[in-house]
RNA sequence: CGGGCUGUAGCGCAGCCUGGUAGCGCACCUGCUUCGGGAGCAGGGGGUCGGAGGUUCGAAUCCUCUCAGCCCGACCA
């Protein structure tokens, strides 16, 4: 992309209602526009990253086994007073009514939707087992929305639900979504630690949330240092053997790792004091393994192998996915702007024509643009007829990992600069050895994503 | 939901107390110079002051109502 031709309002000052730095950062990179309290317009470059975590979260999720669809976001109240929730909810619901009067709402969350879908469909043990999921847009009128998209009102989210005919089943399941959650977390370039929670309105015994550490975060967290280290990397996953999905969610649970909800100090004190942490987390994502509680409400049920009708054991599993662009920003920034990890920049490579204008330097950088393009690359070139100054602060705002920077000094020696944004350190390379570079570091981002 | 606060140009703000017909910086447009970390000079465009009502000869400024947004707390993915 051209930047002249592209739209991104990068803002100099910093508009007054922003208050943590992934806030700030997105209204001054021209990422979202807030369109009322807590509900925000996605621009082009906020957008780009919102669809970067979208594809990870699905493709992981079909490397899983689950399966995407997508039910609607307005949804009747009819089927949330059968499982009673439509008086529970309360406030946080967004009740609207249509023309002829009905009791609707935009939804909060779609449990009653999955196993109304299940029930009307599935009647047989040989159906199972079966986790679908959808990525949609939610609403949940928060009192007081705040911090930009970590906390808006409107928010996009995958939910998934699984249904299993027993309980040893389900719990197969619930291992299989923290595996895939812990490498979508990875392909984010995050570390989320998963924290034994508290079950919350949603019900169930086993669950986990998946926290970042940030400084910003909403929960206080404590865990031993051991968790950190750990990283499933691009090793080969076979989701179908249970023994390996567990013997994995045994090794990421070993060490003690709660929120405030369920911190237990007697254990924690068991923790080597060198290694003992604490610090505050923005919660990413939370699966629930939560048995019958809604197939008994709601006529879930299915014949098993002996002929006897029973209720399908379920769980639901959450990642905010407009949340994560908060919380990857939170986790990453200095005070000059973004720092994206390679697996979600909006684009992979900005290019700065320090000279726009400059025959020398307007031809290298087509070449280079053209170049990376070639070799399957998305690069952003600066070819706005501005200084120098502004490109770089410009570049460093929406960080963009890799810049290349092209400048009439280095042509005459024939070399173009290629620096981090993240360690910022440069080095002065030929224009092909740049683009290699590039290629070859987003060739082990592509690889990631690819199905073992 | 309790407490506090703010709406004046695209953004950040001053003016309001002590009414007299709107200003600064950035951004934007034109020209010249500049050109490796948000340039300089000159010229220019843009707002009727969130909305409604009231007081007054006169309201951004005073009063009433209303809408929107923000902050602290409680709550929450």
């Amino acid at each position: 992309m051209r930047l002249s031709r592209y739209f991104m309002p990068v803002l100099k000052e910093t508009p007054a209602e922003a208050q943590i730095a992934s806030h700030r950062l997105m209204l001054r990179a021209g990422m979202i526009k807030q369109a009322g309290a807590g509900i925000y317009s996605w621009l082009p470059l906020g957008f780009k990253v919102l669809r970067k975590i979208e594809t990870i979260v699905h493709d992981e999720q079909q490397r899983a086994g689950h399966i995407p669809m997508l039910m609607p976001t307005v949804q009747s109240a009819e089927l949330w007073r059968e499982s009673g929730r439509y008086d529970d909810y309360g406030k946080e619901m967004l009740r609207i009514t249509d023309r002829h009067g009905r009791d609707m709402l935009y939804g909060p969350t779609n449990e009653e939707l999955i196993t109304d879908i299940f029930r009307s469909h599935v009647s047989s043990y040989r159906d199972l087992p079966l986790t679908l999921y959808h990525i949609q847009w939610k609403f949940r009128d928060e009192v007081r929305p705040r911090f930009g998209v970590m906390r808006g009102r409107e928010f996009y989210m995958k939910d998934g639900y699984n249904f299993d005919v027993d309980r040893d089943s389900a719990i197969h399941a619930y291992n299989r979504h923290m595996v895939s959650y812990l490498r979508s977390y990875e392909r984010m370039g995050l570390k989320a630690i998963p924290m034994r929670a508290a079950s919350g309105p949603i019900g169930g015994d086993d669950t986990h949330e998946f926290l970042v550490l940030a400084e910003t975060g909403e929960s206080e967290v404590f865990y031993d240092a051991a968790i950190t280290d750990l990283e499933l990397g691009t090793r080969a996953v076979d989701y179908d053997d249970r023994a390996q999905c567990e013997a994995i969610v045994r090794k990421w649970t070993a060490p003690y790792a709660r929120t405030d909800e369920t911190h237990d100090e007697a254990l924690f004190a068991q923790v080597p004091e060198a290694q003992r942490r604490s610090s505050r987390g923005i919660e990413v994502g939370q699966i629930f393994y939560f048995g019958t509680k809604y197939s008994e409400a709601m006529g879930a049920t299915v014949t098993n192998d002996e002929g006897q009708v029973v209720p399908v054991h379920m769980g639901s599993h959450g990642i905010g996915v407009s949340r994560l662009l908060g919380a990857i920003i939170e986790a990453s920034h200095d005070e000059k702007g973004i720092i994206w990890p390679e697996g979600v920049t909006p684009f992979d490579v900005g290019i700065v024509n320090l000279r726009q204008g400059d025959g020398d330097c307007d031809a290298a950088c087509e070449a280079l643009y053209g170049g990376l393009r070639a070799a399957g690359l998305d690069p952003l070139y600066d070819d706005r007829d501005e200084r120098a100054g502004a490109k770089f602060a410009s570049m460093d705002l929406i960080g963009l990992p890799w810049r290349i920077t092209v400048g009439p000094r280095g042509l005459k020696n024939g070399v173009v600069e290629l620096t981090s944004r993240r360690s910022g350190e440069s080095e002065e390379v030929s224009a092909e050895a740049a683009i290699a570079r590039i290629a070859e570091i987003y060739g082990q981002v592509r690889a990631a994503a690819m199905p073992s």
